[in-house]
DNA sequence: TATTGTTATACTCTATAACTATA
DNA sequence: TATAGTTATAGAGTATAACAATA
């Protein structure tokens, strides 16, 4: 009984998946890498991130996440501004495009998912509702929140 | 109400997903890459499927997809075998080492989500079950089934 | 001495183009 | 002529190593 629910959960949950990521990827307006797409996301839930904080969650090399966030940077999706208290920081913040880019494929995706369970039963839709809960509290948010090291004061950096 | 619903599906999906991922990642006997692990899936289900289905399924080149088989087959993880009606074509199977470490990962993973649910209430157990089928037919499988030309009549390719 | 971030370099994965063999 | 697959070459994306600046 258990194990056949494990098993549908595996089988079912990579085709939700797909379907999420088709629509993100469908109307990205910016030509972005998952991993970039990645950074803008953590990044307005986690403005003033450093560079190691954005490494750690998308768990590549601090080399990798600069080199990456320089194509980010070079679009004006983000700013890049040194740290006040601790100037060997970055502190890292959407602008307003990067912001904006991020919120017109979310919300696309949002009206997407919203047109297919329109199409459900209330009782569906209570009982999907209902589950969601039940996974969200059994599969908690792994990513450990930022250790409120980062800058919310930060100084212009020098070019 | 229901775009709720749908907010919580785009936060709560790929909480578990990443939970799935990284069991199987823990549980991979081989090293393997994402798509070599997706080969292996496919070919599970798709025995005796040709390049270009894998390389379809992929959402890969048929180059990147010869070249990355080329490093399961020198696992022998599957096998790589002429089709005797049409003699382009190629036919993949797993070998019964490729099929074994597939299953070592699924069903590691199938232990961990099983003990999971193993921690929920019979009713809870009730709901996500039934949640899980209403996804099912709301998110059906995209991939088109091969179109049944594959062989299942093969003869050993010439060295 | 340890930490943050960058630069330099190499490797892996992928694509495009050109090719061979078969239909 | 079109299709299945491979080889050759080039471009992203990633890592490791070495470095500069700051703590």
């Amino acid at each position: 009984m258990q194990e056949d629910c494990a098993r549908e959960l595996l089988e079912v949950v990579p085709l939700v998946t797909r379907a999420i990521r088709k629509e993100l990827r469908q109307h990205r307006t910016e030509e972005l890498s998952v991993p970039q797409f990645r950074t803008l996301f953590f990044l307005r839930r986690n403005p003033g991130a450093s560079l190691v904080d954005v490494a750690n969650h998308l768990g590549l090399t601090p080399p990798s996440t600069s080199k990456m966030v320089d194509g980010l940077l070079s679009r004006n999706l983000l700013t890049r501004q040194n740290c006040e208290n601790d100037r060997r920081r970055i502190a890292m913040k959407l602008t307003k495009k990067g912001e904006k880019s991020l919120d017109y494929a979310v919300e696309a995706t949002l009206e997407s998912l919203t047109k297919k369970i329109n199409s459900f039963l209330p009782e569906q839709i209570e009982t999907l509702s209902h589950a969601l809960q039940i996974l969200r509290e059994a599969f908690p948010e792994t990513e450990k929140p930022i250790e409120g090291k980062h800058c919310s004061q930060t100084i212009q950096k020098l070019p």
